[in-house]
RNA sequence: AAGGUUGGCCAAACGGUCGCGUUAAUGCUGUGAUGGCAUUACCGAGGAAAGUCCGAGCUUCAAGAGAACUGGGUGCCGGUUAACUGCCGGUGAAGGUAACUUUAAGGAAAGUGCAACAGAAAAUUACCGCCCGCAUUAAGCGAGCAAGGUUGAAAAGGUGGUGUAAGAGACCACCGACCCUUUGGUAACAAAGGGUGCCAUGUAAACCCCACCUGAAGCAAGGUUAAAAAAGGCAAUACGCUUGUUCUCUCGUGCCUUUUAAAAGCACCGCUUGACUGUUAUGGAGACAUAACAGCUAGAUAGAUGACCGUUUAAAACAGAACUCGGCUUACAGACCAACCCACCAA
RNA sequence: GCUGGUGUGGCUCAACGGUAGAGCAAUUGAUUUGUAAUCAAUAGGUUGUAGGUUCGAUUCCUAUCACCAGCU
């Protein structure tokens, strides 16, 4: 999990991301981005209904949740991103989800290596 | 051994590293606010948390008492419970070789409706027929009958005899139905005995009748703090007075709409000690009740349980609390325990 | 989380408990030099699923599945 002051909550800065921001495609999932100069940046998950059920969808929300967390030092802390999980994301290996952040944040330039 | 029936129990385990939530303690910070940050410790999803199908608590509808109508629910008997359409025990009916399972199971003589097609007729019956009389080549006319045939899901008790012109509960025996009495049972009901020729089909999960119950909305209910200001409309012959309708009495006095101000607010309370959980004892056939002792066991708010490694044979089914309880229903990998049934073998 | 509603041919909808129907679309034929329009015919339904009541359920009752809408 990530800390309180990281996480982007209100429905409004949702829309709002989702409106003004860039976007970058991956082929289970789809990164948001958008600068703020608030400081502590902060980052959403979005898993919709079809994916599944409740557990399913928990499932799915922790494991993005786990791959950014382990990546978290090496993000540049200039943007507020969301995570929108696609279909048939629930049957991948935690490993290739982490692959798939991991390049998504590569296509954003939003990593500091 | 194999197969089956019923009931109960568990819902992968152990260890390590990183990470998250509540609470408590300590330290730092200092907000409008009992907030924010760090460290340590404890605890951290289910048998169905699900469906939202019933029943309650709790809150609001200003407060309370009552009447009529309408709507809704339940429906064998007894018990149990805070309550229930739940549960337990029994009765009847249906199914199964059996263990056992299922069961919305009051009233059709209070009334109304419906029963397509077929059939003479779907409820005060007569097509083909049977029999007697008249007539007779035949057709026919009058009187009697409902046994046989045809239709249909269903046709006016069934089978066998006596009887008769032909027949018919017209009469008899057995079975069924109804009524009465006795006995057993709290009762539903059962058994036995006697009587009645049998007076009328089905449907109430059609309207309905009878008995009993029933105000509505829902934690997105509702409340606290900062924190009010302006404009407009209606108004004591008014508005409210239960959110199915109408009404009576006691009663209350401003009400409604819009705009602006951190503003579809944030924060806090509601929120978890409760018809609670476990063990033991007693009562009971059981649901359950009573008593003693012990325990505190999630409380999030974009919403906490994940990732990796090792061992067991092994990456486990259905599935994620959202105010809380009691049930019901549905989904479900696998493992275990107990009781019982059937047939076979052996004795 | 709470509260309502709807499932019928490919699509939009009907249907007192008694043979499942209409319009559009589809196919075939006629008409035309040809197409459209028009006319005639044809096929296509486990009435979302599973039970029950009934002689008989699209319809009545119960459970379940899917979809849609509303409430902060």
């Amino acid at each position: 999990m990530l800390k309180k002051e990281n996480r982007l909550k209100k429905n409004r800065h949702f829309n709002y991301i989702y409106k003004k921001g860039e976007v970058v495609f991956e082929k289970h999932v789809n990164l948001c981005f958008l600068k703020t100069k608030f400081q502590p940046f902060k980052i959403g998950f979005s898993v919709s209904n079809k994916i599944g059920k409740s557990t399913v969808r928990n499932k799915v929300k922790r494991r993005l949740r786990e791959a950014v967390r382990l990546i978290f030092n090496e993000i540049i802390p200039s943007h507020n991103l969301i995570f929108v999980a696609k279909k048939d994301i629930e049957n991948l290996d935690f490993k290739h989800i982490q692959r798939e952040v991991y390049n998504l944040l590569k296509k954003a330039k939003l990593l500091n290596v």
